[in-house]
DNA sequence: TGTAATGTTTACCAACCGGTCAAATTATCA
DNA sequence: TGATAATTTGACCGGTTGGTAAACATTACA
């Protein structure tokens, strides 16, 4: 037996596991980095400590690491949004929603940057994903976020303009971070521009939504 | 004479400026699509209609012809907030800021992608741009807004953030086309997402910014 | 322990990439 | 026109890249 992807559909060693963790980490560390094109296989294989046929052994071909990596990563990334409750309070639950993405930024933003690198040069590798699982989760929750707007309880606005903002401002400080400090200057060193960020956006968007007479 | 850049300091013939353009053009369009790694001179020969010395004889480097493009428009791409009046009246200017931004996403998208590469994968190329002149920029408008935030014009707000968020909202829509495109599905094909997109932000950050009493 | 499956590495390849060179072609202008 | 400078190209080079082949090492397990 030479070929461990067809042995991972039935037993999974021990080794299999964990070397496939190690590269996936390291794809990560590179691919978000670097973009796709960007990457080489010898680079991750450095990360990973470990030789490029070895990665290879594991992974047929670069496309089917990066493949792997978006697939473990996606789930994760789409959670925030995931836990929009119809059935809480609509301007809380958009402000835990920004606080969430707002952490997932700072704590993971080299998952954010694998995806920002991603669409920005056109998707080829995630379209189907962004049609599909990510259309519809989006669908489902502006209908969500449309309904409370018509039961009065948040302004009305478009939806869908809604999660593009949340998603773009909160974004913003993972995927453009080197701008973020530059422009902020060496005095934001720690991480305190994340709590000011949370401040202001929560601020700005419920503030913009709330309904006034 | 063999040094076409040399020439150039002293008097610059009428192909050389055509060819020029011609190349920054294809740079641009192929740099913006992949960005400065995974973009590679014979893609921007091919773009641009000629060989890749040829190309080489004008921009002796890749790395120059991307530096030459970047000169070219960063400039452009700044102009919106350096067109923030501090006489005006705040919330029009405000709104007039977002306004001209969705405007440049939607007419020059492939020079917004252009930077979002660039500062996505660190900024390894325009560090000094950023720290310099755009920081030196955003200090001197950031001050305006503050300003206006002290006269009680607007809520007082972190003007530091408020452009970041302003920043992210509108060039989402140029660095995330695909990804908007493939949520707002094939109904939404023409350019009416930037004008609901227009309504959306002003709305958001002209309520988000009233002072109320 | 032995042996078959699994895991790892060295050496290698063909394609690609940034860049050079010299020769050929075209524009400029006295 | 003719000579000189400017422009263009095909052939090429050394280094890199994704990926392979096969030998070698290690593990699992009867």
């Amino acid at each position: 037996m030479v070929l461990p992807r067809a042995a991972k559909t039935q037993r999974r060693t021990r080794i299999q596991e964990e070397k496939e963790e190690q590269i996936l980490e390291a794809a990560l560390e590179v691919f978000s980095a670097h973009g796709f094109r960007g990457s080489t296989i010898d680079q991750i294989a450095e990360v990973a400590g470990m030789s490029k046929p070895n990665l290879l052994y594991y992974f047929r071909t670069k496309e089917a690491m990066h493949r792997a990596l978006i697939d473990r990563v996606l789930d994760t990334w789409l959670d925030p949004l995931r836990a929009l409750d119809a059935e809480g309070n609509p301007v809380a639950e958009i402000r835990s929603y920004i606080r969430r993405k707002l952490e997932l930024a700072r704590d993971y933003p080299r998952e954010s940057r694998l995806f920002a690198n991603e669409v920005l040069q056109g998707a080829p590798h995630i379209e189907d994903e962004l049609k599909g699982p990510l259309k519809q989760l989006v669908d489902e929750k502006a209908e969500v976020i449309r309904a409370w707007a018509k039961a009065g309880k948040i302004a009305k606005c478009d939806p869908y303009h809604l999660i593009f903002a949340i998603w773009s401002t909160t974004q913003h400080y993972a995927d453009f971070d080197v701008q973020v400090r530059a422009v902020l200057g060496q005095e934001h060193a720690g991480d305190g521009r994340f709590e000011d960020a949370a401040r202001f956006l929560e601020r700005l968007f419920v503030d913009g939504l709330q309904v006034r007479e």
